[in-house]
DNA sequence: TTGTATGCGTTATCAG
DNA sequence: CTGATAACGCATACAA
């Protein structure tokens, strides 16, 4: 249709006829390591311009053997957190003209192996995972990926150091941040409420929340698991008389404050409330929640930049530790 | 380290040397379109198994001249739905065995035709762009996608048909559905307000919301650009009596609604409050808001099929146009 | 400063 | 049923 029927793409040595030189002239004049003759490359210049040549990074791919994609692994592509870290990923990649994969394993009915397979089919430079804190999916299979001698970072968990780079944010910060705020607000009874959490990760937040606030009654454990519903949440609350919550999710968080108000409790009279995660949803919320922002886009850059760093060869810190933030509004 | 030193990647050839037989002979096995000697076949699985064989698709694809790879072109990742829309695209992409690619056009410094010279460059096989109801951006230079034989899908937006595929929401019914509720709640006096919308975006609204519900008084039109703030909004409305708003955006939905709260207002028996847009902000807030379902992961799979179909050389419909449902919740 | 020749890993076209 | 051999588009060692 638009000009002379099926258009017929150029490759170098299209240009390189048209132009009188050889394909390796072009290529050098592309990648502009060496000096060309000023004639010539206003020639080849012309050539490119006429035959409208786009590279063919699949080619180049081959022959140098690597590409400029880096995947990105994660359990919930439609997830506010994930999508933030990725948007943090996608911006650093971007300035640094890599391409970004995604592959959401939940959709993928692969198996681990299958899906790590994946990467090295399509010859990616490096893989970032985000990992959900109650998943212990690829934590072991990722070694294939370096005996692969494909760049890992693995995001948002913390775990033991295994090889790969880590970075993730302080949690352990962040249970004290919430211990010295509602001490400063002068709680003594609080809950950890929770779903879907392994025990290491509740263990390590009650510690930090303790280390924090010694003088704190003990802490009113709540696992909103099959049998305990929000309702019967709010009655466990009240039975205990808590002064406070410590949610461990923003969702749970802006839930749990919705069902106290309907059942008559005041937030924060009442009881404060207080939750992990920084999105629009504790802003939403009424009242506005007090909440802990891991800086989760930031993240993603700072994982983009590792990743980058890897494949560079160059050498890069095992474990990163992001600060996490208190972000005071109306629930405390 | 793993097993002995730095690990060779082994080929076609390599596996066509282990088993004694030739490359092309492996390659068949592989793609098993020709049949094979169950022994031959035999020596080869084992020969894959032992050196641990894993096939490029880079190569692959320089060969074949295709990718399975998909990019998806979008405004902004960390948005609700847009990745809600992407999860989709990655979920019918996955079963398929195509790769998504991520381009955040906010995020790269490129201009337009960049970008698609990008698509070029790797070979995509097809390119999904989800466009914003305001923005105009590669409306008109896609064009040159299609002059390189490469699949195009819009969605999200409507726009006349132009030689690609379009899909979105019937934004026509939206208006139709809003009005029937509202009637049936006995609501005459309703605003529309909304911010960074297309005019044509708008009048399209104001007709479908008449066409179902022409007895309606005059419709009060806010628009909250540079001046109008949120509670000169809330000031309009009560000096124009409303008694219902018709918000062309979930979280203007819920932050009118909460603002119309703290000003005295009773939602919804004073002023009724329904929205664009099913996500989890209208089920956080207080009240829960009713609001318009567009169904974005559905689009997103819905579009991912149309792509692949373009792939796969079909013929596709020229536009699609997917039902909205109205969510009644308490806000009405 | 430029050109020739080779190969990256795969598929496809021939023969055998 | 199987095997040479030639591409795919590009980068590069080596010559000139």
């Amino acid at each position: 249709m638009g000009k002379k029927g099926a258009k017929v793409i150029a490759t170098l040595k299209d240009i390189a006829k048209l132009a009188d030189v050889s394909v390796c002239t072009v290529s050098r004049y592309l990648n502009s390591d060496i000096v060309i003759k000023k004639e010539t490359e206003e020639r080849i210049r012309q050539a490119i311009k006429e035959l409208g040549y786009v590279p063919n990074v699949v080619a180049k791919s081959l022959k140098r053997n690597e590409t400029t994609n880096v995947a990105v692994i994660l359990p919930k592509i439609d997830n506010l957190y994930y999508a933030a870290m990725t948007a943090g990923i996608g911006e650093i990649l971007g300035n640094h003209h890599y391409n970004l994969f995604i592959y959401e394993v939940n959709h993928l009915n692969l198996d681990e192996r299958e899906v790590l397979q994946l990467m090295r089919e399509n010859m990616v430079a490096g893989v970032i995972f985000i990992g959900l804190s109650y998943d212990m999916s690829f934590k072991d299979s990722i070694q294939i990926l370096l005996d692969w001698n494909i760049p890992v970072v693995y995001m948002n968990r913390q775990i033991p150091y295994n090889g790969y780079p880590l970075i993730y944010p302080d949690f352990m910060k962040a249970g004290g941040l919430a211990a010295e705020h509602l001490r400063g607000k002068g709680r003594k009874r609080t809950a950890f409420v929770y779903k879907n959490k392994s025990s290491e990760f509740i263990q390590s937040n009650i510690n930090a929340y303790k280390d924090a606030y010694p003088e704190s009654d003990e802490l009113i454990m709540i696992d909103l698991d099959g049998d305990m519903d929000m309702d019967r949440c709010v009655d466990r609350l009240l039975e205990e008389k808590a002064d406070s919550v410590f949610v461990l999710s923003e969702l749970l968080t802006a839930n749990l404050t919705k069902r106290l108000i309907q059942r008559g409790v005041r937030v924060p009279e009442d009881i404060a409330a207080i939750g992990f995660g920084y999105s629009l949803i504790s802003e939403i919320s009424t009242p506005e929640l007090t909440c802990l922002d891991f800086g989760d886009k930031e993240m993603g850059r700072k994982g983009a930049e590792l990743i980058l760093s890897q494949i560079h060869k160059k050498k890069v810190e095992p474990v990163t530790v992001l600060p996490v933030r208190l972000v005071e509004r109306e629930s405390t």
